[in-house]
Formats: structure tokens, sequence, C-alpha cells
DNA sequence: CCTTTAATTAAGGCTTTACTTAAATAAGAG
DNA sequence: CTCTTATTTAAGTAAAGCCTTAATTAAAGG
């Protein structure tokens, strides 16, 4: 159901995922200054940004000849959520093993 | 420094995904166990726990023949803890907009 | 020892991804 | 209209990713 897997592969290129930390870092931009300091083609860029868009991550709204991209939070959300529960499994886990620790700790008093 | 997209990239993957929520939920388990369910050979499932412990998010040791993983809880807190920060740019966002959309308000009474 | 069990490494094939250049679309400027 | 600006779509290529079978490593059991 959750297609956490897909929201990840978009965030696996470092291409994309800079992208993504420049729109949290100043919001709506266009497909142009996104691609800025990059070096590769303006397809390129679009093609990264579709990926994106197609993942969920950002939304695209259009002004003149310009694409404006912002990010879509409900995306990154999801990945908030998950890994915020993930924590949870694993403090889960170290608790059990804290409890096995405490019960070696008493064998050897 | 950031080996965020490695983590990302490792966790694109729907059958490596379902591992890591498998160790999550079941604690350290032995590659065979891992492999279970996903109707790949054995090497196959060798070679996705080697990406996972490539992007430290997994743990392995011996036992005997077998090969113990688990969770390696630094690589999933890094991801924890972008969302997190992600979140509160666009909480800033938000908050930035609503601002504006008070001025608005504002010019209609 | 020899066999079984568990997993990995090696080598090769097929598919997907990320890039390129060229062509197309679309809006504003002259 | 025509030209420029901004971006996308199309088509092709090289690299990366995921899978397979075959061979290898390593420990345990008879």
């Amino acid at each position: 159901m959750t297609a956490l897997p897909q929201t990840f592969s978009a965030l696996s290129d470092p291409v994309r995922f800079a992208m993504v930390e420049r729109l949290l870092a100043e919001g709506e931009l266009p497909a142009g200054r996104l691609g800025e300091g990059f070096d590769i083609s303006a397809p390129a860029v679009s093609q990264h940004l579709g990926v994106l868009r197609e993942a969920g991550l950002v939304n695209r709204r259009a002004r003149a000849q310009q694409r404006l991209y912002s990010i879509r939070p409900e995306g990154l959300l999801a990945v908030a959520n998950w890994a915020d529960e993930a924590r949870r499994f694993w403090e889960a886990s170290l608790d059990r093993l804290e409890k096995v620790l405490g019960k070696e700790a008493k064998k050897n008093e």
C-alpha cells in the first residue's frame, strides 16, 4: 500500500535529493533555477523533476513559460512517519535487550 | 557528508525494504529466513543483504554456517532526522504562507 | 573424510535509469 | 508574425541494477 520504495527511489539520486533540499530551503523555484550547479542539460533537469513529481514529492504550476516547483509535504511526511515508526521498533528491541542483560547481571550477582 | 541518497537507494527496492521491515518487526534473522516469501534465489538474497550492509542499514554476525542480520539503528536514524528537519522546513513555509493569507484576510475585512 | 547445510562470490544476461542532442510546445517581447 | 526564453518530449546510448546458474567457502554431522 505504502509506495515508500518509490519515494526512496526518487530521493536516491544525488541530483534529485539536492533539488528537494533546495526546495525545502528556498521554497518554490522554476525548473531553470533548480538545474543550476549540476552541469547537466535542461532535459535532464526536466526528467529529474518528472521523477520527483511522479513520486508525489513536488507540485508544479505554470507562470508564463516557467514551471514553478515546490515541495508537496505528503510525500516527505510519509518518510518521516515511517522512520519514526521504525525508531519505535528498534527502541523496543533495545528494551528487550536490556531486560536480557538485566537478567544476566542478576545471574552474576 | 550525509550519504542519505545511498541509504534511500538501498531502501528503494521493494525486496530490501521488506527485509528491513521484517528485521524491525522480528529482530535478528539469518539470511535464509530473510529470503522467504520472495521467490528469488539465495544469491539474490545475499546480494540484497550486501547492499543493505554497504548502506550501513544492517549488521551481520556469524553463527555456525548462518549469517545473522539485524538492524543498525544509525542508518535509519539518519533518515528520521532528515525527514524531521525537512518537516520543520515546510512548516516554516506554511507559517509564512499563513502570514500572507492573514494579511489578505485583513485587506478583505 | 565425505556429505549436508548455509551462504557467498563469479560471470553473464536482460531491464531500467540517467544522460545526451534534436525537435516540439508555449508564452512574452518586438 | 517572428524571435527569444523556458521547458518538455522524443529517440538513442552507456552505465547501473537485479536476476540467474555455476562454482566456492565454511561449518557441522555421521
